[in-house]
DNA sequence: GCCGTACCGAACCGTACAGTACGGCATCCC
DNA sequence: GGGATGCCGTACTGTACGGTTCGGTACGGC
């Protein structure tokens, strides 16, 4: 743990904590190491094996990471600093728009939940719970950090759920409710079945159909006001 | 992996293989097992550990059970053998007793999911993928052996579907599809959030209202046949 | 009594891997 | 030039744990 974080010189002025959490030669070590994580699983990623693949010393490793759990986390939060932005000014105007963001929404949910790397994230955050109930001294583990990833995602909806509210595009009460609905309309069973490792994926086509019956089905059941 | 299963004492007689998997000596090491696995996680379950808590002595484990790995298969196998059977001779014969199955089985599939041992033995296969593609050698790993679990209760639902439509209590193309749907509307995105640890589980109570809703949803889908 | 089987307990071995230490080689700054 | 910094590469330490071996004990059959 304690990402060390020492690239910049000093605190002599307000770094670009945001854009740029890491180093660029820092960045191309998580790259590397979410390959290796991705092909081989959380065992295929041993520090002296990531150092070689990387070209860099197990000292440089240890000097910006701290340690392994250290440079694991670095790999979620360098991943999910590349998820799109919440892209808060999607407010369409017409039921037309929004079935369209909804099914953009869906496909995106489809592709990312499905694709290689997310897999293979989700396995490490999984593979991380232990007893970890009521641990105070680091901020949570697998599960905190693949949320950095996940609520975006969630917030996102959320976002464009309750505007569809506002306009009467659609009707609910909870919104957490009628997204978890949506969530489970869109992915239904593939996303375990994946993590299991059960390899009939659907292709790309597959996917869009699937959502787009995913969101006429989920108009179905939230278009008839119901007050 | 090559469970031994050398308890009975020879090929006899037709030995009653799928009631009793293990002798019960050995089922009571898996038990110990199986708890040390759902507190703690699988790195908790070492064989020094498990020997120690369950009274027996390491070699006997390694007899048994091969190697860690049988151990970990023979935790599964153990476990599946407890779900309950497909109770194929459940065919509501009015649309009321009909709903009423579903939601039975809603609630079951709710409890099963969310419960502790089903979240770590979720977790214990999730973190056995590996490159294991086109492995020959053993029978596939965990995602294989859970499927043990989740392919009966699929089966039990696939059943009720596929009833509930010759007798047009509800009318659908593909029942895979239709079970992801159904699946998806029970769960949501309660289970990958459980399984990365994200505690606010739901309640008993939670839990039926739940189902009830995901039903309602699940045959206001369906009801109206479209053909 | 003796033998075989099944088991426990403890010691032991081998190895993989996290983490550390150190020498050497650049580059930058004075 | 000479020091300081940053990094690579390699070698090393410590340890946890999977797997094996072996002595000792209880039981059941002959």
């Amino acid at each position: 743990m304690a990402i060390a974080n020492d690239n910049q010189s000093a605190d002599t002025d307000a770094q670009p904590h945001e854009s740029s959490e890491f180093s660029p030669r820092q960045n191309a070590v998580l790259a590397v190491a979410l390959t290796m994580l991705v092909e081989g699983g959380e065992k295929a990623l041993t520090t002296a094996g990531l150092a070689k693949a990387a070209n860099c010393s197990k000292e440089s490793l240890y000097k910006w990471f701290g340690d392994r759990d250290g440079i694991l986390a670095a790999i979620v939060i360098y991943q999910a600093s590349k998820v799109r932005g919440v892209d808060e000014r999607a407010t369409p105007a017409t039921p037309e728009a929004f079935k369209t963001a909804l099914t953009a929404f869906a496909e995106d949910l489809l592709a990312v939940l499905l694709s290689n790397t997310s897999l293979a994230l989700n396995r490490l955050s999984i593979g991380h719970i232990r007893g970890e109930t009521t641990r105070g001294d680091n901020p949570g583990l697998g599960a905190v950090l693949v949320d950095k990833g996940k609520r975006r995602i969630e917030a996102r909806a959320i976002h464009l759920l309750t505007h569809g509210k506002r306009q009467r595009f659609i009707a609910f009460d909870d919104a957490a409710t009628t997204y978890s609905t949506l969530y489970g309309l869109i992915i239904g069973d593939a996303h375990i079945r994946a993590l299991l490792g059960d390899d009939p994926q659907i292709d790309e086509d597959g996917q869009k159909a699937h959502a787009a019956r995913a969101v006429d089905q989920f108009l179905t059941l939230h278009t008839q006001s119901d007050f």
